[in-house]
DNA sequence: TGCTCTAGGTGTATCGTGCACATAGATGGA
DNA sequence: TCCATCTATGTGCACGATACACCTAGAGCA
């Protein structure tokens, strides 16, 4: 395996990844999920809350997100043809969709953690060279 | 301009970016140079004490950021042949990349916000469903 | 002479993602 | 009936970020 960035794609256990956020949009889809199952679309919406009313991803990004996430069984989808409109997929997180998302949770604490202690230094620096 | 990602390769002001961290080495890399001139190699050791000791930065991408930050005006370089070893190229922070600097932590700090948002409705959510 | 250390790079493959565009059922108006 | 629009899902393509492998070149030393 070359690097670390295999092992957040992967979703494997190991130490932090390297620090990236990618905007946040796989923990967020998963916490989301976690809470109901629900169709991209729904989750496009749902992502508002999360930060992304201002800078909205593209609806394309969240259906491979979707596919991405289901292609590493952390999450599942079925047909939903009963409701009026073209077929919707439902998406359902599973227990390693669990385990994913309290994984990126992790991960984010620490970069809130390595986030809190850069601003700490550029206060630091910035206080004595005002 | 196509989206906000021009915004922050640009480093325009205007409304905050799309979330993203890329792992700080913007803003690490211009703040150790706001605190003093250093050539890359220095600057690789010097990132370690930003949370990358137990994920190093691979030199290419260091110099290549540093070559980029200096395309776009943040910094200035020039040989240093005085020392002993190969010539290094000294980089210095420009009054540009002060500024581009202070985006960065703004935008970080915008960043560390939505990153509290996330983690509290996360522990929320777990804490009705334990 | 050849080895190692320091310093600064290039070439390439892969991944993430925005944008343009395609598909397709349902709905509503002319 | 025909066409536009909305909902919902998806593909093709281009481009940026970056890890990895590899290269160049000066200095010191055995």
């Amino acid at each position: 395996m070359p690097y670390g960035r295999r092992r957040w794609q992967t979703g494997q256990e190991g130490e932090a990844c390297p620090r990236r956020i990618h905007r946040f949009l796989e923990p967020c889809l998963l916490l989301l999920l976690h809470r109901d199952e629900a169709h991209g679309y729904d989750l496009q919406e749902g992502l508002k809350q999360f930060g992304f009313a201002e800078n909205p991803v593209d609806s394309s990004t969240v259906y491979r997100k979707l596919r991405g996430l289901e292609n590493r069984g952390f999450v599942t989808s079925r047909w939903d043809t009963g409701n009026a409109g073209p077929a919707r997929r439902l998406y359902q997180i599973t227990d390693e969709g669990d385990r994913y998302l309290a994984w990126w949770v992790g991960d984010l604490r620490e970069t809130d953690r390595v986030l809190h202690h850069f601003l700490e230094m550029y206060d630091l620096h910035m206080e004595a060279h005002k």
